[in-house]
RNA sequence: GGUCUGGUAGUUCAGUUGGUUAGAAUACCUGCCUGUCACGCAGGGGGUCGCGAGUUCGAGUCUCGUCCAGACCGCCA
């Protein structure tokens, strides 16, 4: 037996216990007459003490050999302290030790395992084992694994069944780049790893599983973000004979269960608003609404004035800063300029100064009078003090730019409070998207989303109007899940690949497994994903999903502890039939 | 693919208009210290200033290239 107990567990009530310890040296403090040893495991730390009167010579002096991170097993006895720690649950006692073992030394680590560590993320990322003995980082794993917990618990308890599907599956071009693998024994062919595992999941409805559930690991060979990794991690679900209102109703079941389990947070209803809505006020399809700050379009209020830029946009629109007053001219002016970096792309901004006074200070006040600025504060809600700060151009482009100057300045203001807690289902999004570059629409979602019912004949007419029964669950400016009804029968999914683009024959080589098996009495089905890196991150208040992560990916897709990906040698090469067309 | 920021001691960083021997904190080592717990005190070791070229009498500092890291845009059905 290794240990008696752990280092988190000893109390005033196990004084006089003899026990066995085990676990890493985190410091050592050498008063001369006497030693402090903290010891240091995943449940806590607990104090040893070595002292001149109580302890032999020969022990003192193979403490002082001690370094920190050395693996140590101590026999003693728990004593109470003659000075207490309150700070530490174990902080009454120390463990009067009578002999110890090292079970293993240590080099000194490169950072220090503390709390509040020295080092930065790329040297904890190198040495990620080190990083997992501190408590913030094995605190977020612990989180994650009651997160994941609470969820199977709440599925499992609605009688979802968990089912595994493959990850070694078949690349489609539809959607984000696959990471491919070769086959040995298929000489020249490739499997894909999945990139959600949405077709089986259909052909697990199919096979009539009724409620699925998977926690499942999810692959795409694309850039990186703090909240984007190579491989993440999904609550993927689906249902058969289900409505969109089922699935609602079933998914904020889950996502309220989770708020109150895991934060104590009773949330009622969850609003929800429609794509189009949520552009409109938010000019963000994930709009977080914890802030007010909504958009207000100004068209109307700032037309029939000379004002040319105005007057010839496409959209005028408008959002106050609360407090926002007191900012400097050259405030405003560094404002402006984070606006016009390349990231957000605006050309400029019009201002309006909400005074003390009840009058208004703006930067075109040449254009517009007091009652029109009345006006435009009367649009954006805006208040004595505040500053209304107006975009204008095309309205695609305005929306996500003045999106983005909300987000930020909600950011320094302060409103992004990571405690609080608001969801909001978007529903109605659009069935397709055209992409500017090659004028091609592509679905929105993916292509076995059905369309509105009613809305089918727009697919020839006007296929970018299509809405489809698509929705997302979002958490705090976050797209926490996603997902739609889908097509179930046959035709229809020929007639939307064909409008995606598809040749018969491609439709078929790509998806006639899946057309196939609707016509084997495919029930209507639908379902959802939850991205659970990010959940979690969310629910941990914090931003970054790597550090809910036990080994995550850096910015370029590679994992430096283990320093992949890398080269194969050529032996395995020639045995997968791959001949590289760079230099190594 | 693009924009921006950074790379200086084991680690986190400072380093002025280009100018003597590149600093601090922390970590590490040695000694001292009668209750420490961010212990304290004294001393010590530790640097190819990411890499390569260039400008200059002289480059950590300026220029170009390159590599690495991070944030964002494109991308992510």
């Amino acid at each position: 037996m290794y240990r008696s107990h752990t280092c988190g567990e000893l109390r005033e009530s196990d004084i006089n216990s003899s026990v066995t310890l085990a676990g890493w040296v985190q410091k050592s403090r050498d008063k001369g007459f006497m030693i402090w040893v903290d010891l240091r495991d995943r449940y806590g730390i607990t104090q040893l003490i070595f002292d001149e009167e109580r302890t032999s010579k020969e022990l003192i002096e193979k403490t002082r050999l001690l370094g920190r991170e050395f693996v140590i097993q101590v026999q003693g006895t728990v004593i109470e302290r003659a000075s207490k720690n309150p700070k530490l649950p174990t902080g009454n006692i120390e463990i009067l030790v009578s002999n110890f073992k090292i079970l293993n030394s240590s080099l000194t680590p490169p950072f220090t395992i503390e709390d509040e560590t020295d080092g930065g993320d790329d040297i904890r990322m190198k040495y990620r084992y080190l990083d997992i003995r501190r408590k913030p980082v094995r605190e977020n794993l612990i989180f994650r694994h009651q997160v994941t917990m609470a969820v199977r618990n709440y599925l499992s308890g609605k009688e979802f069944i968990e089912v595994e599907t493959p990850y070694l599956i078949k690349s489609t071009p539809e959607g984000a780049r696959d990471f491919v693998v070769p086959s040995r024994m298929n000489e020249g062919q490739f499997y894909a790893l999945p990139q959600s595992p949405q077709t089986f999941k259909q052909l697990l409805m199919v096979g009539g599983m009724d409620k699925y559930f998977q926690i499942v690991k999810c692959f795409r060979d694309e850039d990186l973000r703090a909240d984007r990794q190579p491989e993440f991690t999904q609550i993927d679900c689906e249902m058969a004979f289900v409505e969109q209102e089922d699935i609602l109703n079933t998914f904020e079941g889950l996502t309220r269960y989770l708020l109150k389990e895991i934060k104590g947070i009773e949330i009622d209803k969850f609003p929800r608003m429609t794509y189009d809505d949520a552009m409109q006020r938010y000019g963000n399809d994930k709009p977080d609404i914890r802030f007010g700050m909504e958009f207000g379009e100004l068209n109307e209020v700032t037309k029939h004035k000379d004002f040319a830029i105005f007057n010839t946009a496409e959209l005028v629109v408008g959002i106050a800063i609360p407090g926002g007053n007191s900012y400097s001219r050259k405030e405003i002016d560094k404002l402006i300029d984070w606006l016009r970096r390349p990231q957000v792309g605006a050309l400029g901004m019009v201002y309006s100064r909400c005074n003390d006074d009840g009058t208004f200070k703006s930067s075109v006040d040449k254009f517009y009078d007091q009652e029109d600025l009345a006006k435009w504060a009367e649009v954006t809600g805006a208040k004595t003090g505040d500053l209304i700060c107006v975009l204008s151009g095309e309205t695609n482009k305005v929306r996500a730019q003045l999106s983005a100057l909300r987000m930020e300045l909600a950011e320094r203001l302060g409103l992004r409070k990571t405690n609080e807690f608001a969801p909001l289902w978007v529903l109605d999004f659009p069935l397709l998207e055209l992409d500017e570059e090659t004028g091609h629409y592509h679905a929105m979602h993916h292509p076995f989303t059905a369309p509105k019912p009613g809305q089918i004949d727009l697919l020839d007419t006007d296929p970018g109007a299509v809405k489809a029964n698509a929705y997302d669950l979002v958490l705090n400016g976050n797209e926490i899940g996603g997902g739609s009804i889908r097509i179930h029968d046959k035709q229809m999914q020929a007639t939307m690949l064909r409008h995606l683009g598809f040749s018969e024959e491609d439709a078929k080589a790509q998806f006639g497994f899946l057309m196939d098996a609707f016509e084997y009495g495919a029930p209507p089905h639908g379902g959802l994903a939850f991205g659970l890196d990010r959940l979690v991150a969310i629910l941990g208040g914090q931003e970054t999903i790597r550090d809910f992560i036990a080994f995550p990916k850096n910015n370029s897709g590679r994992d430096v502890m283990i320093d992949a990906p890398a080269f194969i040698d050529n032996e395995q090469l020639k045995e997968l039939s791959i001949k590289l067309d760079i230099q190594k």
